[in-house]
DNA sequence: TTGTAGGCGTTATCAA
DNA sequence: TTGATAACGCCTACAA
C-alpha cells in the first residue's frame, strides 16, 4: 500500500501543501468548508503524517527512551506502564532498551537513542540501590527511577523504604501484634536496610523491640524465608508477626507456619513486599503485602519530563509513597 | 548541549557535507587522509546523525513496533528480548506498546506506530490461541508471535504445545514412570488441550493410559493443583509421575505432595510447564519444566521481519519446539 | 576524489 | 484566508 503525503492530500482537496497543513493541525486560519475539504482528502486517502518529517522540522519527535537492566525482573514493567498511559497512546511512543546490566551496552543505547533524537530518557535501575549517572552533557532530560543516580545534580524519582517498613508495621500494630519478627533480604542492599530501619523505628515508637533479637539478613529467596522462620520459632515459639522483606521471602515464611500448623493470621500475622501477584494471589493465605506503587513512579516520570522537555529539571531525590495491600495473611488479635 | 551536524563535521573537516557523509558511511569513492580528517571531526563535535533524516530519506527508519497485550504476564518480556538481541542495538530500536487486550487501544498503537514509519510489527498476543488479524492494507511486514493470526495469509510463529506436552511425558517414561496424571488449567485454552493431546499421545505410544483415568483440566493457579492432587491422590494413591500443565499448578501439586509426605521424586515425580524461575527456582524441590523457548521466537521473528522488510513475508503458522529443563522434581525410578 | 544540487515530507514565515 | 518558499539534516545522482 503505497503511503499518501501531505501533497497528495493537498492536491486533492484543491489546496497547497500550506494549506493542507493548517487544516490538519487546527490552525484557526482555516475556512470552515476548507478544513472540511482537506480533511475528507485526508482520511480518503488514510493519510498518516509522516512523523519523522514533523519530527526534523519541529525539532520533537513525541519519543521517549526507557533504559533498563531489569527487564525480566519486575520492577521495569509497572514503571514502563505507568509512563505509558501517563504520556497517552498518541502523543508519545516509547522505546525500549534492555541494558541487561552491561555499561558498555548501555552506552550503545543511549547512543542510539539520543540518534533517535528522543526528547527525553527515563532511567530504570535494576535494584534499588544508587547507579552512576549518565551525566550531564546529554542534549535531552533524563529522569532516574527506582534506582537513583548517584550524582545529585540528576533528578531521581525512588519508593521510599523506610516508609514501607514502617507502614508494614504499623498494620502489624494496629492488628494488635506485639512480638513483631523481620526475616529480610541480603544486608547490602540499601532497601533491605531502609525497610528494617522503618519498621524498627516504628517498633521503638511503640515501645516494643524487635522479635527474634534482631532483624534477620539473608537473601532474597523462599529457602532462607523457610530456613529464618524455622529458626526463628525455635528460639521465640511465641512470635506473632512476620514481616518479610519480599514476597518470596514471606512465601517461605507461610509454607514454614503451615508446616508447623500455625495459624495464619490467627496465631501469627505475615507481611510481605512487592506485591508480586502471581506470589501473593496464590500464598495460603493471600498476602498481605506493600505495594511499591511503581506504576505512580513511572507517571510521575513521564509527566516531569514532558513539563521539562521545554525548560528544565529539577535535581534531587524525591521519594514516594508504597501501599498496604491488605490480604488474608493478617487480621486484628482476636 | 548544542547537537553538531553533518554540515558542521563538514566545515570542520574543510570538505562538502557530500563527502563527509560518504567518509561517515565508509563510501569507498574518499581518499583515506580525508576521511581521517572528517572522522576525526566527527568524534571531535561528537557527532551523532539524525536518524530522522537518514529515515526520510532512505525509507528506512531501523524501528521497529512491538505490540503486546500481555506486558505484565510473562509471554512478551521474553519475545521482546529475543528480538531485542536479534536485531542487535545499534541496528533497530524497538517501540513497546502495551494494548492491553482492547482493540481500540490497539488500533491507536497501529496508527501511531505507523506514523512513525517503523520498518516492520511483531505483535504478541495474550494467550496462546489465535487472535484478530490486523489486516493486510498495511505498509510494512507483520509478524504474529505466540497468538497466531486467525488469517492463514499471515505470517504467525508459535510454540508447538502438542509437542510441549510429548516432550514432558517422553521424559517421565524415561524416568520409569508409568502411572502418569496431568493436571492442567482452563480446559477453553488451545495450549490446554493441545498440551494434553501430546501428553496423550505419547502415553498411548507406550500403551499407557492417564493416570486418574482423564486429564484434570480446572485453573491456572496454584490452589486447583492443590485441589486436583488430593482428589488424585485420594483415587488413585499409586500415581508415580505428574505432569502439570503450569507451573504455578506445579507449585499447588508439590504442595500437597510435600504435606502428603510423599517423596518428590522418589515416589512421585513432577514437571510442569513455562520455566517462570520464581516459580521453578524456588520450588521445595526445584522443579523440572518445559521452556516454550520464546526468546528464540522473538529472535526468529525479528530475522524473518529483517529479510521481509525488502521482498515479502511468507504465510502461515510456523511451529517452535520447546525444550525440557531438567530440576531435581524428576529422577529415574530406582 | 570531491563538490553541487535536488529531494525526502513537514512546518512556519511571509506576502498576496 | 490562502499560497509560495525556505528551512529541518541527510543522502545520492551527477558533474567537475
Amino acid at each position: 500500500m503505497e503511503r499518501a503525503t501531505l501533497r497528495d492530500v493537498a492536491r486533492l482537496a484543491g489546496v497547497s501543501v500550506a494549506t493542507a497543513s493548517k487544516a490538519l493541525n487546527g490552525q484557526p486560519q482555516v475556512r470552515a468548508s476548507t478544513r472540511a475539504r482537506v480533511l475528507q482528502a485526508a482520511s480518503q486517502l488514510a493519510f498518516s503524517p509522516n512523523t519523522l518529517a514533523q519530527g526534523l522540522v519541529t525539532q520533537r519527535t513525541g519519543t521517549v527512551g526507557l533504559l533498563t537492566s531489569d527487564l525480566e525482573g519486575r520492577f521495569s514493567i509497572p514503571i514502563l506502564m505507568g509512563a505509558e498511559d501517563a504520556f497517552g497512546t498518541d502523543q508519545t511512543s516509547v522505546f525500549l532498551c534492555d541494558a541487561r546490566g552491561d555499561s558498555i551496552r548501555e552506552k550503545h543505547h543511549v547512543r542510539a537513542l539520543l540518534s533517535r533524537r528522543v526528547d527525553g530518557l527515563i532511567v530504570v535501575g535494576a535494584r534499588p540501590d544508587s547507579r552512576p549517572s549518565l551525566g550531564h552533557d546529554l542534549p535531552v532530560p533524563v529522569i532516574y527511577a527506582y534506582a537513583p543516580s548517584d550524582d545529585p545534580r540528576d533528578l531521581s524519582l525512588v519508593v521510599d523504604n523506610e516508609g514501607g517498613g514502617r507502614l508494614a508495621v504499623d498494620h502489624l500494630i494496629r492488628c494488635g501484634r506485639r512480638k513483631i519478627a523481620h526475616i529480610t533480604g541480603d544486608a547490602t542492599y540499601g532497601a533491605a536496610q531502609d525497610r528494617a530501619r522503618g519498621a524498627l523505628a516504628r517498633l521503638t515508637e511503640e515501645g516494643l523491640a524487635v522479635a527474634g533479637g534482631e532483624v534477620w539478613f539473608g537473601m532474597w529467596s523462599e529457602a532462607w524465608g523457610r530456613g529464618a522462620t524455622r529458626m526463628l520459632l525455635e528460639r521465640h515459639p511465641d512470635v506473632d508477626a512476620i514481616f518479610a522483606g519480599s514476597d518470596e521471602i514471606a512465601r517461605g515464611v507461610l509454607d514454614v507456619l503451615h508446616e508447623e500448623r500455625l495459624d495464619v493470621p490467627g496465631r501469627v500475622a505475615v507481611v510481605g513486599y512487592d506485591n508480586w501477584t502471581i506470589l501473593t494471589a496464590n500464598a495460603r493465605p493471600p498476602l498481605t503485602t506493600i505495594d511499591m506503587n511503581l506504576e505512580q513512579l513511572g507517571r510521575v516520570a513521564a509527566q516531569r519530563l514532558f513539563t521539562a522537555i521545554g525548560g528544565t529539571l529539577g535535581s534531587g531525590t524525591e521519594k514516594f509513597a508504597p501501599k498496604l495491600v491488605t490480604r488474608e495473611s493478617t487480621a486484628p488479635l482476636r
